[in-house]
DNA sequence: AAGGTGACTGATG
DNA sequence: GCATCAGCCACCT
């Protein structure tokens, strides 16, 4: 059996450039949909180790949602990078480039 | 083995 | 819309 924290590293590769995550997307399609802080711990102590797209994920509401406000700098940077529309300074419009791989239930 | 820790989330006032 | 609150859960000490 894959455990968690594996098969959520392999989802978030997946995710396409220019187009976003949600922790709590993830935390679905990986088989326990309450387990979005986890999702986020995961981000926080293995992003790098990984080498994943940690940038590409954000909170429900399309927010960035850092520790630390380099982190959020960079975060934007990357994804305006990759062409994501922002409604603001922090918020992406998830209308646009939330990313749709199988049917996600809400 | 028990308790702590999050880059969270939805409900509520 | 903002602030609080209380669930939530896999991993780390």
């Amino acid at each position: 059996m894959i455990p968690f924290t594996q098969r959520v590293i392999e989802l978030i590769h997946e995710i396409p450039r220019g187009q976003v995550c949600t922790y709590r997307q993830l935390a679905i399609m990986a088989g326990s949909p309450n387990a979005s802080r986890q999702v986020a711990w995961i981000l926080h102590s293995s992003s790098a180790k990984y080498d994943l797209p940690w940038h590409r994920v954000l909170n429900s509401k399309g927010n960035i949602v850092l520790s630390t406000e380099e982190g959020q700098l960079e975060q934007r940077t990357l994804l305006l990078r990759e062409g994501v529309p922002f409604l603001s300074d922090f918020q992406v419009d998830l209308d646009q480039c939330l990313w749709h791989p199988h049917s996600i239930k809400k």
